[in-house]
DNA sequence: TTGCGCAGGTCATAGGGTTC
DNA sequence: GAACCCTATGACCTGCGCAA
């Protein structure tokens, strides 16, 4: 981060603290706004004189410049730290007003929006149909583009079904093993301990029984987010206090399981094929790799980076029916 | 263009608990 | 006591953005 950007977000800083937003602000707090707007002007007026020129509006110095003043006030009142950083925000503020004002002084574009041959029209200078009828420019917006969404938006909420269903399919296996290991476990002794009803371990616990179902919902957070969304480990890890490296576990495992859901029952025959395709080959665990390493000095045969012959790529809409979230498996290895 | 830092991810390994 | 599962930790790799 370079130091201009830094004082750029510590003056951002000390205006959105001076800007109370539930109380009225003292003239203390609007002396302290005032210099910190002052600094980030001043700070990015390089940035201005750049953009100034860039767009053209050498002629027109001062409106270009007011312009630059209400951007950085846009900027700083809209300004989310968590998303973005300052610099990169208030460059595009300071872009959409100065393109806003060239189109009021020239109702044209810069040079380089010519370089490409753009066009800019109004709406309103449709509003006359080649016979000479007045139409609103409403009326003339053709959405092409409607019935590709519609149908995009009926195949997701299908394929979110389905996915919906394969997971529950997967944490139903994952209740089924728990509860038989429960059943099997012997049950803690103590005057709290629950008494059996029938023969040795037949029943369950409640209390380790909603201890299975917790983490059964864990799982499934886990494995919807990782699998089927974009969500990283990190954020994983910090929703559900889970290391990264145990998601990582968790969601191969996962991986696994729902390729053999998918292929077992016909209702997710669809799916299968694709998940089957994948799935990410075995890699060699390093030791084992170390003492072939031992034996020959010459390359593995057997080793995937010298059996790789040819990589394909899945379509995105296939993709998307199985694992959207995970780029590795996008490659076919033959 | 290059070096550096960071985020995101993978791998190897160890420890504790449970089952057989 | 071996085998297995779950979990955590640290080292390492890779890709990307940024500053010089």
């Amino acid at each position: 981060m370079s130091k201009t950007t830094i004082a750029l977000e510590a003056a951002v800083a000390t205006v959105l603290e001076n800007t109370p937003k539930d109380a009225p602000q003292t003239n203390r707090q609007r002396v302290y706004v005032d210099r910190a707007f002052a600094q980030i002007l001043k700070l990015i007026a390089p940035r201005i004189r750049h953009f100034v020129r860039q767009y053209g509006l050498t002629a027109h110095w001062e409106d270009a410049e007011q312009c630059c003043a209400i951007a950085v006030h846009r900027a700083i009142e809209s300004y989310d730290p968590t998303k973005a950083q300052f610099t990169t925000f208030v460059n595009w503020q300071i872009r959409g007003e100065l393109q806003s004002l060239r189109f009021r002084l020239m109702t044209d574009q810069r040079p380089s929006a010519k370089k490409v041959e753009a066009t800019t029209i109004s709406l309103s200078a449709l509003a006359t149909s080649p016979d000479g009828d007045e139409i609103s420019p409403e009326a003339m917006i053709e959405d092409e583009d409607a019935l590709g969404r519609t149908e995009a938006g009926a195949s997701d909420y299908l394929a979110e079904g389905a996915v919906s269903d394969l997971i529950d399919a997967y944490v139903d296996q994952l209740r089924k093993v728990g509860v038989e290991a429960l059943r099997r476990r012997p049950r803690a002794k103590g005057a709290d301990a629950p008494v059996r009803r029938s023969g040795p371990f037949k029943t369950v616990d409640p209390v380790e029984m909603e201890k299975l179902e917790a983490k059964l919902q864990r799982d499934r957070e886990i494995v919807e987010r990782r699998i089927f969304e974009t969500a990283t480990l990190d954020e994983i890890s910090n929703d559900t206090g889970v290391t990264k490296e145990r998601i990582r576990q968790i969601t191969k495992r996962a991986t696994k399981a729902l390729v053999e859901i998918a292929t077992e029952q016909p209702r997710f025959a669809v799916m299968a094929e694709d998940a089957r395709r994948a799935m990410p080959p075995a890699r060699p665990r390093r030791s084992a790799a170390v003492a072939a390493a031992k034996v020959s000095l010459l390359p593995d045969p057997s080793a995937l980076h010298n059996r790789l012959a040819h990589v394909e790529a899945i379509e995105a809409e296939r993709r998307s029916y199985i694992t959207p979230a995970l780029p590795v498996m996008q490659l076919v290895m033959h």
